[in-house]
DNA sequence: AGATATTCTGTTTTT
DNA sequence: CAGAATATCT
C-alpha cells in the first residue's frame, strides 16, 4: 500500500498492528473479534473514515449498524470528527431505526402507509390483551404470550411459520394469539419492534426487486456489537450482504454478548465464518484501557464461562491500584458509601465527577442511590433512556400526536379517549369496542357515527361525536402544518391537557403539566435539528450517484411530526450532559460501550447480582440437566458476561460494593455476597482470604434458618431484627394458632399470613363478636 | 361516571 | 413496593 494519500497515514498512525489489519482490509467479509477496551469502535470508525478517503468510496454507499442508540450516536459522532460534512451522507443507525426508516420508503408493499406508528412494549401488552378477550383466552397470562410472540419475531417467524407440536396447547394458543395480534396491528396501521425487522425480511424475502434496490446502493455494511445480533438481524444483514464475499464488517466480543433474553445468539458471531467462508478474522486482544488489576479481576470472573471464543487480553499499562471491597450494613449505607467514596475521589483531583460512573444491576435501584448522592450533594446524571417519554401524561401527549398522524390507531384511541376526563366511561367504551371488533373496522372510523352502536343513551352518543370532532380537527391540523412543534402545541391547545392537569392544583398534578411543556420544548428543538440537518444536506448532495441508485437519506420526505414520533418510539431522549461535571448512573446494560476511570458497581449480592432469575434458573437447570461438572446454565452465563462488561468499563479504579440486607420488593432480604465476588482472587482487592464476607447470618433466635430467596416454609416468627420490644417484630416463622393482642380489637389467634417481616398480613380470628380481620404485623402484640 | 379505597400481583436487562 | 385490577362510595 502506498502511501500515496496524505489522509492514509493520518488514520492508521495510532493503531496497532491488528487494528490496522482490520482498517486495511480490502473487500469481502471481515470478522473483528476484539476483547473489551481493545479498540473496536475505533477499527470500525477509521475503517469507515479510510474506505471514503482513501478509497473513495462515497459515503451514502456505507451503512453502518449498532445495537443502542448510544453506541450509534456515539459512533455518528466520531465519525463527523473524521469526516466533517462529508459523515452525514453515512447511514450510521441502530437496527430498528434504519428497519424503520427502509419500511417507511416500502410501506406499500407490506400493508401499511408511510404513517404507520411503533408500539411499544406496553401498546403491546393492550393488543395482546384485546386480541385474548376477543378469542376468549383466559387459560395464559397476556405478559407469558407477549413473550413468546416477540420471541417468534426475534426468531424471524410469522404465526404461519411458528412450529408447534402437535400436543403442545400452550403453543397453539400462542399462535392463535400472535395471529390475531399481528392482524389486530396492520389494522391500526402499526408496528412493534420484531415488526420493524420482521416486516423488513419478509419483504426483502418476497421481493427481490426492492432488496436489489438497497444491494445496489449499499456496497459496504458494517455492524458494531454483532455479538448481540438475534436471527433476524442477521437474516437482514444477509439479505443486504449476502454471502460468501459481500463487503459485510462484524465486530464484537462474544464475551460480551448480553441480551440474550432479546433473542441475541452468540452462534452468530462464533458461526460466523461458517456462514461467510473466507472471512478474514481479526483478534484484537491488546487492551488499552483498564489498569492490570482491573483486567485480571474480569479475567478471574468470565473465565468460569465454557462457550467462549479464546483470546487473551493483555496490556501494557501498570498493575495501578487494587479493587477496593465496599461491604454496607444496606442499601442505603451502601449509597451514602458510594457518595462519601466519589467525594473522596474528586478530592484527591486525579479523577473528575464526569469520569465516574454508578452501575447497577435494575433500574428499582438506582432510587436509594440517587436519594443518597442528593442528600451528598454529588451531581450525578440518570442515564435511563427513556424515561421522559414513558410518563403518563407524555405517552397521552404522544397517542394524541400518533392518531393526528394515524387515527386508526386502536392502541393510541383507547388510550386517551377519556383523558381529559369527558363523560366517556368504561361501559360505553366496551360497547364501542364491541360495535368496531363485530364490523372489523378501527374505533375512529366507528365513531364518525356513534348512534349506529347499539344501547348507548344519547349522552353519550353526543360525547363520542365531541371527541371524534375533537380528533377530526387534530388530524386535519397535521395535514396542514409542516412543524412538529407546531402540532404539539396545537394538540395541547385544542385537547386542553395542561389546563386539565393545571386545574387539579396538585403539586404532582402541577409537575405534570410542566412535562407536557417540557414535551413541547421537545417538540421545538427537533424542529431546529431537523432544519439544521436539512441545510447540511442541501449544501452536501449525494455526489457521483448513477442513475439507478437511490442515494437519498433514508429520512427524506418524512413529515416532521412522522419523524418527530419516530423519534420518540425508537431513540427516546437525547442523552442528558452526560460528562458535565456529573456522576453517570445507569445499568450495567447501559454501560456497554462506554469507559469510565472509576467505576462502582453496586448491588454485589446473590439474587440481586446474578439476578434472582438467573439464580433460580441456574438451581432447575442444574436439577433437570444433572450437570456434574457445574457448568452454568445460559442466563447464569449471561449475568458472568454482564459482570466482566461491568468490571471491564473501568480504566483505574473500581468500586465493588454490597449490602448486608436489602430491602427487595417490599421486604427484608439477607443475601450471599455475590458469587462473582467469590471469583475474584482477594490479593486483587488487597484483602487477605479471611476478610471475604461471608454470606451474613442475621440473628436468629433457636434453630430458624435464614430466610433465603425462593424458599417459602410457611409464616413464622422471627425476632431477628428486633427493634422495639414489646411489639410483634413480624413473620417469621410459624404463627398460625399463635395468640394475638391488637390495641382495638383485643385478643385473637393466628388464621394466616403473608409475607414475613413487619410488614406481613396475618389474619386474626378475634373474640368478642369482632371475627376475622387482616391485620399488619407490627401492630400486632404476641399473648 | 368518576373518584377513591382496597386488594392483588409480580417483580431484569432495551429496541 | 408500586402499578394494575377491582371494589366501593359519591
Amino acid at each position: 500500500m502506498s502511501p500515496a494519500n496524505p489522509h492514509e497515514s493520518a488514520l492508521l498512525e495510532d493503531l496497532n498492528a491488528p487494528q490496522r489489519e482490520a482498517v486495511l482490509h480490502g473487500d469481502g467479509p471481515l470478522l473483528v473479534l476484539s476483547g473489551a477496551g481493545s479498540g473496536k469502535t475505533r477499527v470500525i470508525t477509521r475503517r469507515v473514515a479510510y474506505l471514503v478517503k482513501v478509497h473513495n468510496v462515497y459515503p451514502w454507499r456505507i451503512l453502518a449498524v449498532t445495537f443502542t442508540n448510544k453506541a450509534a450516536r456515539e459512533m455518528r459522532e466520531r465519525l463527523v470528527q473524521l469526516l466533517g460534512a462529508q459523515a452525514n451522507e453515512l447511514v450510521v443507525s441502530t437496527f430498528h431505526s434504519a428497519a424503520a426508516q427502509i419500511l417507511r420508503r416500502e410501506a406499500e408493499h407490506v400493508g401499511l402507509t408511510r404513517s404507520f406508528v411503533i408500539y411499544d412494549d406496553s401498546d403491546q401488552l393492550n393488543v395482546v390483551k384485546r386480541a385474548m378477550r376477543e378469542a376468549g383466552i383466559e387459560s395464559m397470562q397476556p405478559r407469558e404470550i407477549l413473550h413468546r410472540i416477540d420471541q417468534e419475531k426475534n426468531a424471524a417467524r410469522l404465526p404461519e411459520h411458528m412450529q408447534v407440536a402437535p400436543g403442545d396447547e400452550r403453543g397453539q394458543l400462542v399462535r392463535k394469539v400472535y395471529a390475531a395480534y399481528q392482524e389486530r396491528l396492520r389494522a391500526a396501521n402499526a408496528v412493534d419492534f420484531g415488526d420493524l425487522l420482521l416486516l423488513l425480511v419478509t419483504l426483502f424475502r418476497t421481493r427481490p426487486d426492492v432488496l436489489e434496490n438497497y444491494r445496489r446502493r449499499f456496497h459496504h455494511v458494517l455492524v458494531d456489537e454483532f455479538q448481540d445480533t438475534n436471527p433476524v438481524q442477521y437474516a437482514l444483514l444477509k439479505q443486504l450482504a449476502p454471502p460468501p464475499s459481500a463487503n459485510l464488517v462484524v465486530v464484537g466480543d462474544d464475551d460480551q454478548s448480553i441480551y440474550r433474553w432479546r433473542g441475541a445468539d452468540v452462534d452468530n458471531i462464533l458461526g460466523f465464518p461458517r456462514q461467510y467462508p473466507g472471512a478474514k478474522v481479526v483478534k484484537l486482544e491488546q487492551n488499552y484501557r483498564s489498569d492490570q488489576n482491573i483486567l485480571d479481576a474480569a479475567h478471574e470472573v468470565i473465565r468460569k464461562n465454557t462457550r467462549r471464543m479464546e483470546k487473551k487480553l493483555w496490556s501494557e499499562r501498570q498493575r495501578g491500584q487494587t479493587l477496593n471491597l465496599m461491604l454496607n450494613r444496606d442499601e442505603r449505607a451502601e449509597g451514602q458509601e458510594v457518595a462519601r467514596q466519589i467525594l473522596a475521589l474528586q478530592r484527591e483531583g486525579f479523577i473528575k465527577l464526569s469520569s465516574m460512573a454508578v452501575f447497577y444491576r435494575a433500574n428499582a435501584q438506582s432510587r436509594v442511590l440517587e436519594e443518597a448522592l442528593r442528600l451528598a450533594r454529588v451531581p450525578y446524571t440518570l442515564v435511563s433512556g427513556r424515561s421522559f417519554y414513558d410518563r403518563a401524561e407524555v405517552r397521552d401527549a404522544s397517542a394524541y400526536l400518533r392518531l393526528m398522524v394515524n387515527p386508526r390507531s386502536d392502541a393510541d384511541l383507547l388510550r386517551i379517549i377519556n383523558i381529559p376526563a369527558r363523560g366517556i366511561g368504561d361501559t360505553t367504551v366496551e360497547r364501542v369496542t364491541d360495535f368496531a371488533n363485530a364490523r372489523g373496522v378501527s374505533l375512529y372510523e366507528v365513531l364518525s357515527q356513534p348512534e349506529q352502536i347499539p344501547a348507548l343513551n344519547g349522552a353519550a352518543v353526543k360525547r363520542l361525536k365531541g371527541f371524534r370532532n375533537l380528533l377530526e380537527s387534530l388530524t386535519a391540523f397535521a395535514q396542514t402544518n409542516e412543524e412538529a412543534a407546531g402540532a404539539v402545541d396545537q394538540m395541547l391547545r385544542e385537547t386542553k391537557l395542561v389546563e386539565t392537569l393545571q386545574a387539579e392544583g396538585s403539586d404532582e398534578s402541577q409537575t405534570r403539566a410542566e412535562n407536557l411543556r417540557e414535551f413541547l420544548g421537545a417538540a421545538q428543538e427537533f424542529d431546529l435539528n431537523r432544519a439544521a440537518a436539512a441545510v447540511a444536506a442541501a449544501a452536501n448532495p449525494p455526489s457521483d450517484v448513477p442513475p439507478e441508485v437511490d442515494a437519498a437519506p433514508l429520512t427524506a420526505d418524512v413529515p416532521a411530526l412522522q419523524a418527530f414520533l419516530e423519534q420518540i418510539s425508537l431513540v427516546g431522549e437525547a442523552d442528558a450532559e452526560v460528562g458535565d461535571g456529573r456522576v453517570a448512573l445507569m445499568t450495567l446494560h447501559a454501560a456497554k460501550g462506554l469507559e469510565f476511570d472509576a467505576v462502582f458497581l453496586t448491588g454485589m449480592e446473590e439474587n440481586v447480582f446474578p439476578h434472582s432469575r438467573a439464580v433460580k434458573s441456574e438451581s432447575t437447570f442444574l436439577n433437570e440437566v444433572a450437570s456434574a461438572d457445574g457448568e452454568p446454565s445460559e442466563e447464569m452465563a449471561e449475568e458472568r458476561r454482564l459482570c466482566y462488561v461491568g468490571f471491564t468499563r473501568a480504566r483505574k479504579r473500581l468500586f465493588v460494593s454490597l449490602a448486608q440486607c436489602r430491602s427487595l420488593f417490599g421486604e427484608l432480604r439477607y443475601n450471599a455476597p455475590s458469587r462473582f465476588l467469590r471469583d475474584v482472587p482477594p490479593a486483587l482487592f488487597g484483602i487477605s482470604e479471611q476478610e471475604v464476607p461471608e454470606a451474613p447470618r442475621p440473628m436468629v433466635p433457636s434453630t430458624q434458618r435464614r430466610r433465603t430467596w425462593d424458599e417459602d416454609d410457611g409464616p413464622r416468627i422471627d425476632r431477628s431484627y428486633s427493634q422495639a420490644s414489646s411489639d410483634m417484630d413480624g413473620v417469621g416463622g410459624d404463627v398460625r394458632g399463635m395468640r394475638v393482642r391488637h390495641e382495638q380489637f383485643g385478643v385473637g389467634r393466628v388464621v394466616s399470613a403473608d409475607g414475613n417481616g413487619p410488614n406481613a398480613k396475618v389474619t386474626v380470628e378475634f373474640g368478642g363478636g369482632v371475627g376475622l380481620k387482616r391485620i399488619i404485623a407490627r401492630f400486632l402484640i404476641p399473648g
